[in-house]
DNA sequence: AGACCCAGGTTTTTT
DNA sequence: ACCTGGGTCT
């Protein structure tokens, strides 16, 4: 027996011994799951089941990969840990298909189109089907999509499919014309987006067996985290992966489920013996995070959910303090509320700004919180919100490399074709677009085109002549064997006198000045990239930013050390904080009103549930008794989850004025 | 091509 | 209230 199971509670021991064939672990909140799966590795490995290399852990984030790979290096040594396969499905699925995409028909350089890529792509193609651009968003069209492809869905499949009434008809067959047509969009311009990463790999096994194959014999053992989080696509490449050793370990909790919105089915975990009914099954019940009285509370709320696995959270950790449930009056009350209220608990527990979290629902809460705590001299991180690489300038720098990686990619063309401004406008762009569908080009080689047969007028032409001589030239020095990434892409940057640009385009010194440091940053992320691999190439650079966007240029998630955060709920998932505030509990809120109306409610119960069991010590709940919304005061009745607590494990604290306790009171007349 | 103005729509977001 | 996107004017 190996040494790795000692210190572990029964059910923990028996999941890592359970060497032999499939094992769904129902992992409650704090149960010590990533325990449970470290361990398990390094028990494989010293048992000899399995080399390093034939092991597959998936997680769903780069963090959580990162920190499996941290964990289990203290078990086995950095240098087995190194050779394991530990990744999130997508950075897998990219390995494959860079080796094998060929058989697919596309190159081997294909790039990977981010959100705003595929919104810029989806622009186009439904304008070239006449959809109204007022009825559906392209982010509406893409979301619809997205959630088709997670299913599996092609086109095909979709127009087969029966449909029961006219309006569903007609969306749906327009739904299918439009995820046609950007399908072959993105293979003209030799680009996936991200469910294309799974789909593609799935296909290609699917279709090249001798691809399947080579995936199947390098593992020997696969384990999943976050298992109520997969798809049907990502069950479905598990199935193959393991269909012949059926060594699946998946890992999860059905009560923390909450990206149904996503496309993630909380049925994998639900029917997990059903595909595999001589799976070992066990229960973690014994949380090592939170006192009984948060796991109580957080008990009773989920209880309330139908359909889950029946399991009961429980802790030696004692009973602490009930939850302090806060009234206040609006979410700037409630800001101040818990801004002296984290001072009291400070003073009180003598805990740091970091053992703090703030938890919401949407991103524009955070808002009142931060002018508080700035003003009351609490430093706090917000996580979450805008990505580094979504930022325009940043957007523009990838998106040259993008097209010196792959020439096709028209998403990133279009974004710098006039960037900086060469007189190429819309008119010569659908020049170039019906030449590309003509001619069955790209839209480089359109405008190439347009230019050898004098289809460009004067300005234009200049233009368009120096754009196409700066990719030629560039391409050419990317392709350099050797070239360093770094100085040619500050050479690019200077050659198309970007920080001029930034300065015209800039309403303020400081904003320039902020862009220039953004592009100072991206320069630095490909430095690092560059001193981090032992060789180093343009698009695994990209591949990089698009499918792991904090590894660099986001300097918020390092320096975070004694501050509170600020974060949703759905990022607070997998976290744990000593002191946690609830905030917004109002009805429309948390549910969130969206999800109640498409009927969600137990998701949305779900999300509290996860919020209430990121609390070690102590858990504070903030309820409005009226809320800004839209630009509109609203009354807000209290969450109907808040009533599902017992009474005895809250202390109710009503901090408004009483004229504010009738609903729809009106607020005093003089205001 | 680019500046300016009005109308519409407002969740969550691992990759 | 605020941002995005589209339409219009120069």
């Amino acid at each position: 027996m190996s040494s790795f199971l000692s210190t572990l509670n029964e059910p923990q021991r028996c999941a890592v011994a359970a060497t032999g064939g499939p094992v769904l672990v129902l992992a409650g909140a704090g149960s010590g799951k990533t325990r449970v799966i470290t361990r398990r590795i390094a028990h494989l490995i010293a048992s000899k089941c399995a080399a390093p290399e034939q092991v597959l852990a998936v997680t769903f984030t780069n963090k959580a990969a990162e920190e499996m790979r941290a964990r289990v290096a203290e078990l086995v040594g950095a240098t087995a840990a190194q050779t394991i396969t530990i990744s999130t499905f997508h950075a897998y699925c990219l390995r494959v298909l860079r080796r094998d995409i060929e058989h697919l028909g596309y190159r081997k350089n294909f790039t990977i189109y981010t959100e705003s890529d595929a919104r810029a792509l989806l622009r186009r193609v439904t304008d070239e089907l006449g959809e109204r651009r007022d009825r559906f968003s392209p982010a509406l069209f893409h979301s619809a999509i997205s959630l088709r492809k997670n299913a599996g869905e092609t086109p095909e499949s979709l127009k087969k499919r029966p449909l029961r009434t006219a309006t569903e008809e007609k969306y749906e067959t327009r739904l299918g014309d439009v995820y046609e047509r950007y399908q072959s969009a993105l293979r003209a311009a030799n680009s996936l987006d991200f469910d294309d990463l799974l789909l593609h790999t799935l296909h290609l096994w699917r279709a090249h067996p001798e691809a399947l194959a080579r995936a199947r014999g390098q593992f020997q053992y696969i384990m999943v985290d976050e298992y109520q989080d997969t798809n049907r696509l990502q069950y479905e490449l598990l199935t193959l992966l393991s269909a012949e050793h059926r060594n699946l370990c998946v890992v999860g909790d059905d009560d923390q489920s909450i990206y149904g919105w996503r496309g993630a089915q909380a049925r994998n975990i639900l029917d997990f013996e059903k595909d595999y009914p001589e799976a070992t099954i066990i229960t973690l019940e014994q949380n090592y995070r939170s006192t009984t009285t948060i796991l109580d509370a957080a008990n009773a709320v989920i209880q309330k959910n139908t359909a889950r696995r029946p399991k009961k959270l429980w802790s030696a950790l004692g009973k602490g303090r009930a939850l302090d449930w806060f009234v206040v009056a609006d979410e700037e009350a409630e800001a101040r509320e818990a801004t002296s209220w984290l001072q009291h608990v400070m003073r009180r527990t003598g805990a740091g700004y970091g053992d703090f979290a703030v938890l919401y629902r949407s991103n524009i809460q955070s808002r009142p919180f931060e002018l508080a705590f700035r003003q009351a001299g609490i430093p706090y991180v917000v996580i979450g919100g805008q990505d580094f690489f979504e930022r325009a300038e940043v957007k523009d720098i990838i998106s040259y490399l993008k097209v010196m990686a792959n020439p096709r990619d028209e998403a990133a063309l279009l974004r710098i074709v006039n960037m900086p401004r060469r007189g190429i406008g819309d008119g010569l762009l659908h020049q170039a677009h019906d030449l590309c569908r003509a001619e069955r080009c790209s839209v480089g080689k359109a405008l190439w085109l347009l230019l050898e047969r004098g289809a460009i007028s004067g300005r234009s032409a200049h233009g368009v002549r120096a754009f196409l001589r700066l990719l030629t030239t560039y391409r050419k020095r990317f392709r350099e064997p050797g070239a360093p990434l770094r100085a040619t892409t500050q050479e690019l940057i200077g050659a198309i006198h970007y920080a001029d640009e930034i300065d015209r385009m800039s309403k303020s010194r400081e904003q320039a000045m902020m862009r220039l440091e953004n592009v100072e940053l991206v320069l630095q992320a490909i430095e690092q990239y560059e001193n981090e691999f032992v060789r180093p190439s343009l698009s695994g650079f990209l591949d990089q930013t698009h499918l792991d966007s904090n590894s660099a240029g986001d300097s918020k998630q390092r320096d975070t050390g004694a501050a509170a955060r600020l974060m949703t709920i759905h990022s607070a998932k997998g976290l744990e904080f000593p002191f946690v505030f609830i905030v917004g509990l109002e009805d429309g809120l948390l549910p969130h009103e969206q999800s109640a109306k498409e009927g969600n409610l137990e998701e949305e119960r779900r999300l509290f549930y996860v919020a209430l069991t990121r609390g070690r010590r102590h858990v504070s709940l903030f309820e409005c008794l009226s809320r800004t919304r839209n630009g509109r005061e609203r009354p807000c009745k209290t969450s109907r989850f808040l009533a599902e607590i017992p009474e005895t494990l809250v202390k109710k604290h009503i901090r408004a004025a009483p004229e504010m306790m009738a609903h729809s009171a009106p607020k005093s007349p003089r205001a």
